[in-house]
DNA sequence: GAAACATATTAGTGCTCACTTGTATAAGCT
DNA sequence: AGCTTATACAAGTGAGCACTAATATGTTTC
């Protein structure tokens, strides 16, 4: 079923209205849908500008008084940013360090840019 | 192009596991977690996908064959998605065709690099 | 080992959201 | 005028999600 649009285009003589869109590639939807949906939540945006705006890593208490919702919300919430490879986490000691990965400053900086030069 | 990068008001002396971060823009926030909502999202991201591929803007005729729900379905997205600033939209007729904003079309650039960039 | 701290995990729950169905508006066609 | 097509709007509903609370795991210090 990969080829569409072989049925009736042609003789049917129904016009279509404009030129029907190729395919889009499922894998790439995939990932960045998992990159999407884990940035467009406050909490979980907050979190990651946060630690983007920190130079050197940031642990799970100092963001947990910073958002405004429980511990247990904020380690779930920065687990999901990991498992979207939004964030890097490195232990040491009994605390958990997070720091941001390329695709989150290049996600952060397009929306900068594209919030300060509108139109 | 320096963030503002507004000083916390954090009166210290408690010692902390880390620094602790600034505050975050919530006017920034607030406009791209509209955009960001609004593209992560199995159907709106597919629609604004489709709208991105075609040269010439796509009327929503086309779009509700390919994404596989109603039409209903179709045009809220599609609301949706020009709310949040991701489309143009031109009514021309009867049909009402769809282009993508710049915001847009950076997004995917970026998000198309940042999957073609790492291994 | 025990207690205190730091983070993760599990279970339960209210709320949001994306859909479907039905209806409304508006433009073409005969 | 009616009929058909194209899109939008309104109401209702089921599923997923983000939270809290409770518990578990791991680490440091005594």
């Amino acid at each position: 079923m990969a080829e569409d649009a072989i049925t009736d285009g042609t003789t049917g003589g129904a016009e279509t209205c404009c030129t029907p869109p190729g395919d889009v590639d499922s894998d790439a939807m995939a990932t960045d849908l998992q990159v999407l949906t884990a940035m467009g939540n406050d909490t979980r945006y907050e979190l990651l500008r946060r630690i983007s705006n920190a130079d050197d890593g940031v642990c799970v208490c100092d963001l947990e008084a910073a958002v405004g919702v429980s511990q247990s919300a904020v380690s779930q919430a920065l687990s999901r940013l990991y498992t979207a490879g939004l964030v890097t986490r490195r232990k040491e000691g009994s605390w958990r360090y997070y720091e941001p990965t390329e695709t989150t400053a290049a996600l952060l900086e397009t929306l900068d840019e594209l919030r300060g030069a509108h139109e």
